[in-house]
DNA sequence: ATATATTTGACTTAAATTGTCAAGTGTAAT
DNA sequence: ATTACACTTGACAATTTAAGTCAAATATAT
């Protein structure tokens, strides 16, 4: 059975494996260690920005961390709704009949 | 081939076909008409508290237009995302897990 | 006990959303 | 062509939510 790991648990995860501390990931960052610890335990949303960054510090491939980030931000949405799950599938309706009626290319 | 309108063009035609002004239709709400006839052209998002009320003043089926709005919440997430797609699928993946995993009820 | 790393929570700042208002556009009927 | 009415537009204000700082509190390890 997959695990399936939060963002903050993978931005741990690997900052431990490089033996970094949070301050020098959150001064890479420019932000306080706070935010950092925060995010890492899933109380704060990082930014796009945060995320782009944090795969070039940690060396994880950044489609697979946005993926996983813009995820969560969808999740987030809908986390207090009932009606969520109905919701996503008709986001996913939309969304194939968007990318059929696109330009050319 | 299905149409597939925005909300703003369900609530419009909902309210056109019942007669009524922005101006009613505001007036319940306690918005400007401004903010209604934004709605209703897609320029601004309802709350969901708006959606409700609509549901309600329309006589439209609250759980179907819900459902729109949040759909429509969702893609707005994403949707200057070139891996929106890839995102929205990860996302019902999560979901999937999280309702298997919800406790016994 | 000291030192260092992380966490917590109160508070501030900044950005996004939601709203108002007044002037502008479109249309139909005098 | 002017009045009347519905709707639209855009500049701005208010409110809400997100993002950040800081200092004190907790670990954790020597």
């Amino acid at each position: 059975m997959k695990k399936n790991k939060s963002i903050g648990e993978i931005l741990r995860e690997n900052r431990e494996k490089k033996g970094l501390l949070l301050r020098h990931v959150s001064a890479k960052l420019d932000i306080d260690t706070a935010i950092l610890s925060k995010i890492e335990r899933s109380e704060r949303k990082a930014t796009k920005e945060q995320i782009l960054k944090l795969a070039e510090i940690l060396d994880l491939d950044k489609y697979d961390l946005l993926i996983q980030y813009l995820s969560e931000k969808i999740l987030y949405e809908i986390k207090d709704e009932a009606l969520g799950s109905k919701a996503l599938k008709v986001a996913e309706q939309k969304m194939k009949y968007i990318n059929k009626n696109k330009s050319g290319n």
